[in-house]
DNA sequence: GACCCTGTTCAACAGGTGTTGACGACGCCT
DNA sequence: AGGCGTCGTCAACACCTGTTGAACAGGGTC
């Protein structure tokens, strides 16, 4: 049965947890194999026997599946309804967005998956609500909320850190809609 | 008179190109004093003279000095016109930007550079045109430039990289002036 | 009691980093 | 010709990194 649970998956998802803090506020350099085993409370080499190589750990905390809703029956005018809180929910400082962006600044492996998650998943979302030219569209609005992810977690822009999340909802709702429709 | 140029002024210089673009390209972590002294094609050595630490070499990389132009008698409508290439042209590969924007990313301090660049300059500068709540009217704007920026320069989102500047602006055009006067 | 298996630590490696101080060429001024 | 300031290099340092392989504790099984 291997019913009795090891602690060996406590531990693993404690590094995983550390790693992935770490990843999201200090990006994938400036965070060790060290600083994350000293952070649980264990030895470096564990950390490696679990997750093999240090780009091994990034990929297991960055890791994300992502659910994008069904829109298609959505209005325009309230998409931003639905995608807002479900990016903020990613981009939490403990999410597996926050790692990713940070990574992208400095790695096109990491940019590269950022790229496919607005490739697979944003753009196939919103494609069957934008008007003519479609890929522009939707970039837009996918640049908008990745700005607006930097602007609150990296950049730390003041009113937009402290702006409610159901505030953000509303300024963005014509904008989305314009962006979709013209 | 000191006229004879000594060739220190152009090496510092090469240095300080070499170093932006590194910077620019790959962050700052990754970009290290040797890897840009090789570039050059001069010894570690001497980066460390002119420049006394990699900090000091990554600060005279990424001074920068806005001239925020006086938006005061433009049209909300026109603002994405003045704007836009301003910004395009900040964010350039060798532009002192997009080093700050890489570093922003695992770096506190060139984080607060971005953000004073944001409130000294584009909040000061667009504040007369926006109506009640400008500072929530120009963050969502600041996010949205920021967002094309990582857009275009770090994910690298297609339709946003190939998309013309004046295309650009005819897009943004209804959007900024949507979020200065509502 | 001997054995193994799992979870973990220890000690060390090879390589790359920022940084330093002493040293060498080279051209200008008197 | 000799000295000197400028421009630059050499060689080394102390440190930190990812990574490795051997060793250890402890408990269940024969």
């Amino acid at each position: 049965m291997a019913a009795r649970t090891a602690d060996s998956e406590a531990t693993r998802a404690a590094i995983l947890d550390a790693a992935r803090a770490q990843f999201g506020q200090q990006g994938f350099d400036r965070t060790t194999i060290r600083s994350v085993a000293t952070a649980v409370g264990v030895d470096p080499a564990l950390v490696m026997h679990y997750f093999g190589t240090k780009n091994g750990l990034f990929e297991a905390a960055a890791r994300l599946e992502i659910r994008f809703p069904d829109l298609s029956a959505t209005a325009p005018g309230e998409v931003a309804d639905v995608l807002v809180p479900l990016f903020v929910h990613l981009w939490r400082p403990d999410g597996p967005l926050l790692p990713l962006l940070r990574a992208a600044a400095s790695n096109r492996a990491a940019a590269d998956v950022l790229l496919g998650v607005f490739t697979h998943h944003v753009t196939p979302g919103l494609a069957p609500l934008a008007a003519d030219r479609p890929e522009e569209r939707i970039a837009l609005i996918g640049a908008h909320l990745l700005g607006i992810a930097v602007a609150r977690s990296i950049v730390g822009i003041a009113p937009l850190v402290d702006m409610p999340d159901d505030a953000l909802v509303a300024w963005l709702r014509p904008v989305i809609a314009h962006y979709l429709t013209d």
